[in-house]
DNA sequence: AAAGTATGCTACTAAATATGTAGCGTCAAT
DNA sequence: ATTGACGCTACATATTTAGTAGCATACTTT
């Protein structure tokens, strides 16, 4: 599965998460992801667009049609974590 | 989303996908996974058991009723994942 | 009983990756 | 012309991973 070698990589899924909610400019993207460096930022968003799952638009980065279904399969997810979280404060 | 960093952990999304497929022992994981360094895997074990997701039972390391429920979320993951695969070789 | 084999896992060094900070070049508005 | 925001690069430091060797335990075969 190449694609879990691509998403298992620091900040990439916590990107794809945050552009899920919101475009943002490159700036803004670093705030959102706990100041992240731009070198690793930039490296994933280069990732990201040659895999034609996001890209930057005139209102800065924006995920792709392709690349918001998948983020989509991870919907259900959000759900779930919360009940799971739940299941570990016991 | 604490579970994104979490799975957003180099191995992490490779091991709960390995383990889907059928449980293993610590060094049938590792050459599932590319001989992945056995510190690396330790580790994420034991996180990934810490978080109740995997254990370590008769039969090798496997994913708990919690860990299947979260793997069960990527499912349809594979067949997508081959649909972009074909667009990307394009 | 001895020797072999497989288990989970640790130790330790080298290599790869990420962090953190500064700042460049470009553009738009003031 | 200066200010501010943009995407992004450079580079030294810190952290993480890789890679290899091997220990301690258990079970099995001779």
């Amino acid at each position: 599965m190449v694609l879990l070698d691509v998403l298992g990589q620091r900040w990439t899924l916590r990107l794809l998460w945050e552009l899920s909610h919101d475009t943002a400019t490159f700036r803004a993207l670093r705030s959102r992801c706990d100041d992240v460096s731009p070198t690793v930022l930039n490296q994933r968003l280069k990732e990201l667009r040659g895999l034609g799952l996001v890209d930057l638009g005139e209102r800065g980065y924006e995920l792709t049609s392709m690349g918001m279904a998948l983020v989509g399969k991870f919907a259900s997810l959000d759900a779930w974590a919360n009940e799971w979280a739940a299941h570990l404060e016991k």
